[in-house]
Order: structure tokens, then sequence, then C-alpha cells
RNA sequence: GGUCGGUUCGUCUAGGGGUCCAGGACACCGCCCUUUCACGGCGGCGACACGGGUUCAAAUCCCGUACCGACUACCA
């Protein structure tokens, strides 16, 4: 039977990276498999979703390349069958009317009030409409009476299911709630709502984040009432953030947000190998792997049981966001072939204005030697156009602390660079090796050590104190540019 | 409170009775390379939560404790 799996996110803000990682295994396995990988966006509850955070999340799952192979689906829509379910599920006596006012918490805080009334509540069966005779439920319903529908869960057994990474779980009757399937204003609540929908879309397999798990139990009770088979769960630990607390949007903010790491010039390869080792391995040292590979490898069995950390730091602006993924985007920036990189150059290059078409034309070999240089020591595709950005511009920034340090503090340079110039001027092929020969001797003659030569260089010519060989950085900018540069005085006036 | 789950270097992890006085990666620190910064190479720091069992042998199995987490909603 062809596996089917559903990537089901709410969208009640952005697509964050805990979603992510699970749309990435779901993604995978349905690749795997040789089955198919779908999208629902469950926005059943209205006073919380939003148009905006679907574009969002559709935006993110765009980016990470996770085409759903059918139509998406938007469990709202499906609301009247849903509604229809319950009913017919009230109608077969395996649920009833439950006509208790509906719950004020007013503002209290949820959670705490969740505690308070689990502490209290010792039998999940007594509910004085349980038992209420269809007559009068009905009579009830008739007058108007507003009611809630339940799911009549059995007085004695236990639910239990083989998850694919917990193992096996099992949870007796007495802690499962008479959940509720339809609101009293009509509305069909979560659990409900992925069950009917799971069965519809014929979903073999469900892999969704380890908050469920116990939600899984309910879920069971469901397909039991419907007398459907449920599909295999494989459950999936959290990603945390530092120190281990839950990962939250109110709380980390844009952090955690897919579309953040795509405008800070990530890859979305990249990206998606960092969540992949994050929680999953394929049991061997390794830690650089393709899409292909990755389909290839994936296993529920290589999925972890402990959630995991997800490091960062908000009040260092090195260190916005985990190491490892940093590690790994410029891993990818550096080792990518090159043909693969320079349409993500370009488009970096381009809403910064420095982007010009000859780069895919006449320049096209110049273009993309230089990216190869410069390329090796970034880290985002931002760096393109902020550090490279003297390699595309002559107008660039100088660094502060380049020039005190590699140009000011040594006078002499202020004479020399421009001199060095001259020396330039009548070169005819303007190379690596020529280069080098012109810089050793003149530094040789002022009595000057050659990195002093060099550094002061770098500074003038691309403002910084750091970069690729300078003998590669002439060559690379050309004779032109190169004297243009070692003669201004922008820098020395700065 | 209850139920369920988890716990290997700071972080991501390998390992699932002997091959482990625990391996790799990131981070950090040295050294080498070098005109700078990276890369690369070499090396260092650094962990089996704790306590009991079982066993000739336990990071690996069992029990308990601690800590963390999830769930416990007419949220999803």
């Amino acid at each position: 039977m062809t596996k089917r799996v559903r990537f089901a996110p709410s969208p009640t803000g952005y697509l964050h990276i805990g979603s992510a990682r699970t749309a990435l295994f779901n993604y995978l396995y349905a690749r795997n498999q040789g089955g198919k990988f779908l999208l629902r966006i469950e926005d059943t509850d209205l006073a919380r979703s939003t148009e905006e955070s679907t574009r969002s999340i559709l935006d993110g799952l765009a980016w990470l390349g996770f085409a759903p192979d059918e139509e998406i689906v938007y469990q709202s829509n499906n609301a009247d069958k849903h509604r229809a379910i319950a009913l017919k599920l009230l109608e077969e006596g395996k649920a009833y009317r439950d006509f208790t006012p509906k719950e004020d918490r007013g503002d209290k805080d949820v959670k705490a009030a969740i505690v308070e009334r689990a502490r209290e509540q010792k039998n999940m069966r007594d509910n004085q409409f349980r038992d209420l005779s269809r007559e009068e439920s009905d009579a009830k319903a008739a007058a108007g009476e507003p009611f809630a529908i339940r799911l009549k869960v059995g007085e004695t057994g236990k639910t239990a299911f083989e998850d694919a990474v917990y193992g096996l779980q099992e949870r007796d009757y007495s802690e499962i709630e008479d959940l509720v399937l339809l609101r009293s204003d009509g509305h069909p609540l979560y659990n409900l709502a992925v069950v009917c929908d799971d069965i519809e879309m014929e979903i073999t397999d469900v892999i969704r984040g380890q908050d469920h798990l116990t939600n899984t139990h309910k879920q069971i009770l469901i397909y039991e009432a419907l007398e459907k088979t449920p599909p295999r769960f494989a459950h999936l630990p959290l990603i945390l953030a530092p120190g281990g607390k839950k990962l939250s949007k109110r709380i980390h903010g844009e952090i955690v947000s897919m579309t953040t790491y795509r405008d800070a010039g990530f890859l979305a390869a990249a990206f998606r190998n960092f969540l992949a080792l994050l929680g999953w391995s394929a049991g061997e040292e390794r830690e650089i792997y393709s899409l292909d590979e990755l389909v290839e490898k994936f296993s529920l069995e290589g999925i972890h049981r402990s959630n995991a950390i997800f490091n960062f730091d908000s009040n260092n602006s090195r260190r916005w966001t985990d190491d490892k993924a940093m590690w790994m985007n410029a891993e990818y920036i550096r080792t990518m072939p090159l043909e693969e990189i320079l349409p993500f150059v370009k488009a970096e290059l381009k809403p910064a204005k420095l982007w010009r078409d000859e780069y895919e034309d006449e320049d096209k070999e110049w273009f993309e030697k230089t990216v190869d240089l410069i390329r090796e020591r970034f880290f985002t595709l931002k760096d393109f156009s902020t550090q490279g950005r003297a390699y595309f511009s002559e107008d660039f920034d100088f660094d502060q602390a380049a020039i005190d340090k590699n140009l000011k503090k040594f006078p002499d340079l202020q004479a020399w660079l421009p001199e060095l110039a001259e020396r330039f001027a009548p070169v005819e092929d303007f190379t690596h090796d020529r280069i080098e020969e012109i810089v050793k001797q003149f530094a040789e003659e002022k009595g000057a050590k050659l990195g002093q030569i060099m550094n002061g260089s770098r500074a003038l010519l691309t403002g910084l104190a750091v970069g690729p060989s300078m003998l590669a950085v002439f060559e690379t900018l050309g004779k032109e540019k190169s004297i243009r540069r070692l003669k201004s005085r922008v820098a020395w006036n700065q």
C-alpha cells in the first residue's frame, strides 16, 4: 500500500523550527517510502488562525522545498463533515449531549485552571448528562438548550498503540475524559477534526510532535468509535530552547521562524541538513547529507526519544542562532558546486544593487572566479553583499578598526601605497606572480614587512582587515581598480 | 495532583551486556600552515543524572530517587 503522510500545521504563527522539522521528517519518510507527502492547514481555531500565518507557513515550506503532492486541505472546509460525523456518533449512542454550560475561565491562567480542575476531578465518567435517556436529551435539545457533544468513553478498559518511536503506549480509560467532539457553538474540535481528516485523506502514518503523544489515545478512541483502523503513529522528540525550556514564539520570537533563516542568507539545503540531525541520526559519523542522501538514509528507527536543544543567544549578535546551523551553512557555501551557488549570489546581489547582467555574459568568468575566491570565508549569503561589497562596487565602507590597525598605525603607508600604485601602472600582465614580484621588491626597497604592505593594501582595496590573499585580491580587482583604490584618500581621511 | 515520556562532553550525537578508563561534529583553547581572516592539519579541554540490584562483566538489563518535558481545555 502506498504510504501517505501529512504535515498539518495550525496557522497561529509563522512556520517555526519544530514544525519545519516535522515537515522535513514527513517529507523524507514519504520520499523514502515512495509515498505521498500531503499538507493540511488546521485552521479550526478561528479565533487564532490567520491568513497571514498560513502564508508564512507556505512561504517557509516553499523555501525548504517541500511541495505537497496533492492539493492543500484546509480543515475548516471540512467542518460540515466533522459535524455530521459527531452527530452520527451521537445517533449511534457512542456520544452524548452535554448540557453543562461552557465553563467561563475569565482571565484566569489556562494552565493553572486545568491543573486545578485535574486535581479535583476524580471520576472521568461522572457527567450527569452521560446517561440521560435519548428522549430527555432530544427534548432538551429541541427546547434550544445549548450542548456540546462528548464521546462516551468506556467504563473500563484501555487504549494501546505501538508508537514507531516511543514503543508501546497504553492508557487506562479512567485517565481519559469523555472528550468533547463538537463545541456548543457547533464547531468541531481538534481531536475529531484530525481523525476525520486523516481518515478521509487516507493517511497511513502520522508523524508529528511528541506533544501529541497523549492525545493519541483520545484519537484512537475516536477511530474505534468510527470503526476505522488507526494509522501508524510516530511521535517526534521536541526541539527546546537553551536551558531545556519550551521553544515559544512569544518568548523567543523571530529566532524560531523559518523565514528568519531564509532572510538571513541561509541555504535551504544547509538548514534542512541541520534540521535532519536534530533528533535523527543515520547511526554513522557523518554530518553532511544532500536531500537525496537524507531520503535514502531516513528511517523512523533512527529517530531519538529525547528532546534536543536548539542553541542561540539573543544577547550575542555573533551567536544569534545555533553555532552548528551557522557552521553548516558556511560549510555549504564554501563547498557546494560553484555553479549551484551562483544563482543564490545573484539573488543576493540584485536587491543590493550590486548585480550587473555582464556577470552572466562577458564577465561571467570573472564573476565565478570572484565568488569562488570570497565564499571561502563567508557564513551566509548576506556576506556577499556586505563583506563582499568591495568586489562588486566602488561604493563600500571602510572598517574603522581595519584603518586604524593596518593603515594609520603605519604613517609611511600614506606615501608608499600610492607609490606602489605607480609601480603597477606600467605592468602588462597584472597577474598573481607578477604582482607578487612587484610587491615583494617594493617592500624590500622600503625596508618594510611584506605584511605591512599587504594589510594596508587590503584596508584600502576592500575596506576590511580580513579577506582572501592580497595577491588574489589585486588580481581579481584588476589593475585599474587597484591603482585607484591605492591612491584614494578616503580611508585616510576617515 | 495524576498519567505518560525522557536523561551520554556546554550543544548535536555514536553506542543497545565484554571491542568504551566511551567515538564523531559544533563551540572553546593551543600548535602548524600563513601578508590578514578563514579553510585545512595536528593536539587539548570535556559526558554515561544519582542510588540500588541482575551478571564473571552494565553507558547498555531491572527497580527506586532526582531533575526535565508533554498531556491533563467547549486550544491546536
